[in-house]
DNA sequence: CTGCATCCGATAGGATACTG
DNA sequence: CAGTATCCTATCGGATGCAG
């Protein structure tokens, strides 16, 4: 995702599409919103086909964009939890909704 | 966007993702609900950063799916409309729902 | 266990030129 | 005007190996 133009700063749907418009974001926040709290390989069973380094770069971009929040346990070996942010789920019945449309829609998606 | 794994068929996370992940198609649809009917050229003009040959392909992808009407008049020189179908209205209003979430959490985009 | 570093291929997307 | 064709680049994202 490129660098969104200054001109379009103001735009609400750049700025969606640039940060959840990637192919894992809101998979893992819908993920967190429906299990709750969950270390960092139990979100990668939850997914299967996602590769380390890509939960790993989404979600320290969902954490800077504070949607998600990350708790390390000073263990050995060490334990980290991923739980939604207020913000974060804040931000889940918008994304539910589209899904919905999604799932009322779903025919036109057999192509 | 790669193909969507058979497993995952039936997550409408995965088809909103896939449909709508890409760059300019929320975007495209939100113009022509706003805008209404408009002209290949006017589309352009409204979003000024797009090239041509993304917005012909995202408008092609957008009338596979339905969600765009593709109108044209045998004219010299040619004259094609766009304009969103039922289906692409009744989406609008989820896509709505999540760039409001984003202008309330607008600050949080100040990065 | 939870990552980061590196290498690498696939592809999304931009620039330009050309056509009916 | 409304595209298509071609070329090219950046980046997305997977595989593997390594570290604290």
């Amino acid at each position: 995702m490129k660098e969104l133009p200054i001109e379009y700063s103001h735009c609400p749907i750049r700025h969606v599409v640039d940060r959840f418009g990637d192919k894992w974001s809101m998979l893992i926040l819908y993920i967190l919103d429906t299990k709750g709290t969950l270390r960092f390989s139990e979100i990668q069973k939850e997914m299967i086909d996602i590769s380390q380094k890509m939960l790993s770069s989404t979600l320290k971009r969902l954490e800077a964009d504070k949607l998600v929040h990350r708790k390390v346990y000073p263990e050995v070996p060490p334990r980290v939890e991923y739980s939604l942010t207020e913000v974060g789920h804040s931000l889940m019945p918008h994304i539910l909704s589209l899904t919905s449309w999604a799932k009322d829609h779903f025919e036109m998606f057999q192509r």
